[in-house]
DNA sequence: TTGTACGCGTTATCAA
DNA sequence: TTGATAACGCGTACAA
């Protein structure tokens, strides 16, 4: 069977195309009376408009373009299904495209979603020099918000999280369970990595604690092996020190999960001889052993704001006068036995 | 500044549309001088063609939707990861819906893929009675392949997993570590349950191990708090018995990780008094107290077959002819300290 | 080798 | 209140 079109509807209801257009979208110009005729009798077929056409049309195809580096940890996923639902909600479909942390494929996502019918494009960089050119000439032709990586030189929307707040908690809970040699673990060296450590310096500074420039620890995350040997080393290394850390603050998920399995073959007691928190989303930090305090960032807020404040762009007609917002959301602290044993 | 079209550079360079429609086109009819020449000049003026109006001509999207329960443990997030990078490698880009586990969300969703441009559906049920007609009217219209949960009735291509096979792995390991008595924590009660339960049995039946009815156990997964309780009260049950069970298998990510976490919490030593073998698909299960021994599933290979698999049928020009096949991917399992010490 | 003309399925303008 | 017609941007059979 053909498909039934707006043509082959007129045809057979012996009415002009227009008309019967016009009557599907409850134009005033038609007639009750024509209009419950055209729309029982597409019903009864049932007539589906092609999207295709209407975008070609209108211009607007109800689909907004997801770049994030990838999707896999739970933080990201989270996002991920923020936006979905929101956009949903608000009647748009979503086209993801993952970057995986790599800068050759993040440029081929940007440029694949230029010319696609999207939008506005929601797009977390993998890092604040990464494509900025492209993005930027993106910017010109498509609403495009930067989110959770917000460090990124365009001027636009963007929705994140209060990094630096998030760490200056997690010392100062740290701190009033007098532990007051905190260690830092930092994964690669981004933006939001340096907020963190901001906080955590702030912490010592705003609770008279001296800062030790041992504590703060680097990791390249390459490996899952690689990580946990340098992890491993580290730790050895701090707890040789004359004087050791009594907590460590995981400033990621991966090196926060990472950071408790290394310290659990080691043998080292938690929280009895090191504390740890960490950034975490998982709901998992509650059956580790020991259940973990975890610093969480509201993914799913993330996705939703960004995904309202990129369609209320869309539909604003002049984006010339538009006021770029920054957006930081705050994160929470969940005690567990991880610190307070 | 106007968008560059076919038209403009037509007019721009003195020629008719279609000549410079082939001449991108690389069509046998145009001479190299003038390809040459529109490709230049297309190039300059950074021509992008409109994907809307070629998909309309066309009637291919180069697009395939997904719906899938939900998207954030880490076997779904990795199927997707999976399926994204298939799709990208295959000129493909991705829609994605969640149907959250509802049953009407997933209605809803799979409604707003009938009419949306895509060459081919990716689909994971939330049950194996979910939705079907409106599947099956879809399936006419579209390629559809259903992945993961395998257990619908619709005639098409299915991807997913050996799931006996992994329980039977368990069991035979758990067996040959001298654990013959083995409970099972099963979640809601899906055909992936069944079968995985089914592996279970065959298992006791091919080493001659007796089974045990008190040792299957279900639990409801509504929220985090409830089942913990069900799992707590299951455990004091089954440990309060004259035969109390020397491991446990976690039918499920879900299941697996709070097993843990309610073991952790009743002090239970793990692998000592209980062992414990899980499916999971989290990297976290290396850093767990203590690491967990578990049945991976492939994910990412389950996504992208998928893809592949769904490519290939939206290419087959006579549909009617194609022989539905169900492929199962193996699963494997990570042996770890919370069966081996 | 190039150009003309039409159609894909809509919406929108204007005339009837 | 309805209908003819043009356009959206592209591909393509056919004519030149």
């Amino acid at each position: 069977m053909a498909k039934t079109t707006l043509k082959s509807l007129a045809a057979a209801l012996n009415m002009s195309v227009s008309t019967v257009s016009k009557a599907l979208n409850d134009s005033y110009e038609i007639s009750e009376s024509t209009k419950q005729r055209v729309k029982e009798f597409a019903n009864k077929l049932d007539y589906q408009p092609n999207v295709l056409a209407q975008s070609l049309k209108t211009g607007k195809t109800q689909t907004i373009g997801v770049i994030l580096p990838k999707m896999t940890s739970p933080f990201e996923s989270q996002i991920l299904e923020g936006i979905q639902l929101t956009a949903s909600a608000l009647q748009y479909k979503v086209v993801i495209m993952s970057s995986m942390e790599n800068e050759e494929l993040e440029r081929i996502a940007l440029q694949s979603m230029v010319n696609k019918p999207i939008d506005g494009l929601l797009f977390c960089p993998i890092h604040e020099r990464s494509n900025v050119d492209l993005a930027k000439q993106i910017l010109n032709r498509t609403p495009m918000l930067i989110f959770d990586r917000t460090d990124y030189p365009l001027e636009t929307h963007k929705v994140g999280v209060l990094n630096a707040e998030g760490t200056f908690g997690a010392c100062k809970h740290l701190f009033e369970i007098r532990r007051k040699k905190v260690a830092i673990f930092c994964g690669s060296n981004q933006g939001i990595t340096a907020k963190r450590l901001a906080g955590y310096r702030q912490a010592h500074q705003a609770f008279h604690v001296p800062l030790q420039q041992d504590y703060v620890v680097f990791c390249a995350i390459n490996s899952v092996e690689e990580l946990h040997l340098q992890m491993e080393n580290h730790i050895v290394r701090l707890l040789a020190l004359p004087d050791p850390p009594e907590a460590i603050i995981g400033s990621s998920d991966t090196i926060t999960t990472h950071l408790l399995g290394v310290l659990a073959k080691l043998e080292i007691k938690v929280p009895e001889r090191i504390a740890v928190v960490g950034f975490a989303n998982t709901d998992l930090a509650l059956s580790l052993n020991p259940s973990l305090t975890t610093i969480r960032q509201p993914a799913k807020d993330i996705g939703a704001i960004s995904v309202r404040k990129l369609v209320e762009t869309i539909h604003k007609s002049d984006r010339s006068q538009i006021e770029w917002e920054e957006i930081n959301l705050p994160t929470s602290i969940q005690l567990r036995r991880s610190t307070i044993g």
